[in-house]
DNA sequence: AGCCAGGCCCTCC
DNA sequence: GGAGGGCCTGGC
């Protein structure tokens, strides 16, 4: 099935920015667990053709749309954040890229598992707690699961997470899982909320400070000026933005100010700038 | 062998 | 408020 896309999009380096762990691909195809679903996507000239399992395509087309970011004002986006240099110069090399929507629960778990840690490993601890925690999905080919709901990964608890190799994380995971469970913390709500109500409420979570809250808010919340800023961010803007003084500050203040710097769309310029330092591996020694 | 990784949390000043 | 250290584990 297929859903044109007239605008811009670039389906690679939307899912190969590390704003989510479970797509695996082999060639062009990508394979992923998305709705309960197990969807192969990969970029057509006129938009993103996709099949799926065991739903419908055409029930499953409007999420996918929605989950791929498409119906974000791309060039709306650039335009106001442009008139940096070093963003620019990234959105000429990803040009395309889309913050994705993604579930809020799996995006916080996900990057609750992301704490000291890289993306093969990421990737690994997600799929072991789906393989060990989640639903069953009954599709031919690749065997895979759904994503653990609040309510199973709780159920699972810290010792069996602990189990799975997730290090110290699996104490902040069983504990955030029970807060949702509970309904502490009701994550979907949030996207009606303004960014530090939003913050303040995911930051009340085990496992969750300022990076990891912003990361969610950014990539399944809608919080666009949203802005994580981990050691690769910190690093470039320390080496760019020095005159600005950036080095002197604390890293919620270094989101502060790049959030007032960037503007609206700040977390746009976050995803643009940590891919593209990433992919030129610049984050060991500055200015190399 | 020892250090660091896409942080968080706790303690102490 | 901010500096410093510990924390699981894996990879260089």
């Amino acid at each position: 099935m297929l859903i044109p896309v007239d605008g811009l999009f670039a389906l690679a380096p939307t899912l190969e920015s590390g704003q989510t762990f479970r797509w695996r691909r082999s060639g062009d195809v990508f394979e992923g667990v998305v709705f309960g679903n197990v969807v192969k996507v990969r970029q057509a000239d006129d938009g993103v053709e996709f099949t799926c399992g065991p739903d419908d395509g055409k029930y499953l087309a409007p999420l996918l749309s929605d989950y791929l970011g498409l119906a974000t004002d791309l060039p709306a986006v650039y335009r106001s954040m442009s008139h940096d240099p070093r963003v620019s110069e990234a959105i000429d090399r990803y040009r395309g890229m889309r913050i994705l929507r993604q579930d809020p629960w799996e995006c916080l778990v996900c990057f609750i598992c992301s704490s000291a840690s890289n993306i093969p490993r990421i990737s690994r601890n997600v799929e072991d707690l789906c393989a060990s925690f989640g639903r069953p999905i009954l599709v031919e080919g690749t065997p895979r699961r759904a994503f653990p709901t609040p309510h199973e990964l709780a159920e699972a608890g810290e010792r069996r997470i602990f189990e799975l190799g997730l290090g110290y994380r699996a104490a902040y995971l069983a504990k955030t899982a029970g807060a949702v469970a509970d309904g502490a913390v009701d994550l979907m709500s949030l996207r009606e909320e303004a960014y530090g109500d939003a913050l303040v409420a995911l930051t009340s979570l085990d496992g969750v400070g300022d990076k990891v809250a912003n990361c969610v808010m950014l990539f399944s919340l809608d919080q666009t000026s949203a802005f994580p800023v981990d050691v690769w961010i910190k690093r470039a803007l320390q080496e760019w933005y020095s005159d600005a003084g950036v080095n002197k500050m604390s890293l919620p203040k270094m989101r502060l100010w790049a959030q007032e710097y960037f503007g609206e769309y700040a977390g746009y310029a976050n995803q643009y700038l940590f891919h593209d330092r990433r992919l030129l591996g610049r984050g060991v020694t500055a200015g190399a």
